[in-house]
DNA sequence: ACTCAGATACTCGGTCTCGAGTAATCGAGC
DNA sequence: GCTCGATTACTCGAGACCGAGTATCTGAGT
């Protein structure tokens, strides 16, 4: 069992809007993207509908009224219960307190990066510090002009946070480059080998510790 | 459909896994365990099996020979092919070379951080800061323990890429505790005035862009 | 020689997620 | 007043994911 009852941050999302004052699901999700949260949660329809019956079921959040209006599809509003109130602030507690291991895709292609060649490697690292001061350079325009709209920080810490995730990437990365370059990177001579055997059709040794050496 | 046929970056990991030599799926989760690379790539009995049919049916590894020993359940061994090595350089390529959102709970809870109250906010960032700057202490050291072995640097970026995240992440926090306990950050005043309204049981006047006044 | 913790090797089914698909209504422009 | 694209509002089934559970074997200790 997980540790919540509903574990997709959608569920927080929802909460939050229903924190404010009741909706239909339809419309927190507009709610949401008005305001960028769809930025930082992920927000689809499926899961969106599916998290709000959840949060029924387990008592958080509980139907209002359901409007018929025409022939269109009924609108279910909801509105947020208070257990649903406690189970907000807990969730978002943690959330901000405790940080938790996430498996990031970057993080993955590092630790195999073995895999690709030095050069291949040098280039595509490149390319994605480009892409990625793009993207930076994005965002803060977006900022400036939120800011400029009179939107206090406070509303847009979550862009500052990304923001310095994304410097501190890009340095990494620049520098990461930069030692495989120049062959200052540990192992990259062990790396260099291995590809050219790898090329040559030879069998390709494998790193060992000193420790595992028969 | 997904970019990929199979997109789960434990298949990637396998791929890696195979590239080196023929295994069956057990060896690989030992291999990946004793390099360290769960930490990087979610690892889970249940999927590691799925990923390795996955990739099967796609024609990117096969089965190489089934042995069976005394009565206990059979393992397969698996190669990879040269389809499978194309996807491998591929995959690994993508990920390194083009950055894609993820989204992280950090971030999620940083855009409702509205949703705690100020001074409770400042308490759980401080947690939070305490506690990243123990797990920096900690991936530091086994880094240099790695080191003190004889591992080469080039296995060991995974962990360098973390740690840069992590000190980012941990200067973002400071800094973000500080500009609210002093109130430097646009913002908080409002905050403040809300939550003073909210506990009053007064009607919350959420936040308006000075365009949206009626 | 017996026991029992730990390693080996995998299976299974329930839950969660996804996003394309549906279907009605609104409204700008001819 | 008609058409067509955008918006509103939601549904559904296929597939991914998970991790507890099962069954066997090894080997250290008594």
């Amino acid at each position: 069992m997980p540790r919540r009852k509903v574990s997709n941050p959608l569920a927080l999302a929802v909460l939050a809007c229903l924190a404010e004052r009741p909706m239909h699901p339809y419309e927190m999700s507009t709610t949401m993207r008005e305001r960028g949260k769809h930025e930082s949660i992920k927000l689809n329809y499926g899961s969106l509908y599916s998290v709000v019956e959840a949060l029924q079921k387990h008592g958080l959040v509980a139907p209002r009224e359901t409007v018929k209006d025409g022939r269109r599809p009924e609108r279910t509003v909801y509105e947020i219960t208070a257990a649903g109130r406690l189970e907000f602030v807990d969730w978002l507690a943690d959330l901000i307190g405790t940080p938790v291991k996430e498996y990031q895709s970057f993080e993955a292609g590092l630790s195999l990066l073995g895999g690709l060649d030095p050069d291949t490697a040098v280039r595509l690292l490149e390319q994605r510090s480009a892409v990625l001061r793009s993207q930076l350079q994005g965002g803060l325009e977006m900022q400036r002009y939120a800011a400029n709209l009179g939107v206090p920080r406070l509303f847009l810490i979550e862009g500052d946070y990304r923001r310095g995730q994304v410097e501190a990437e890009i340095e990494f990365v620049d520098k990461l480059a930069a030692s495989i370059r120049d062959g200052s990177l540990d192992g990259v001579d062990l790396w260099r080998e291995n590809h050219r055997q790898y090329v040559a059709g030879e069998e390709v040794t494998p790193f060992r510790l000193p420790s595992e050496q028969r």
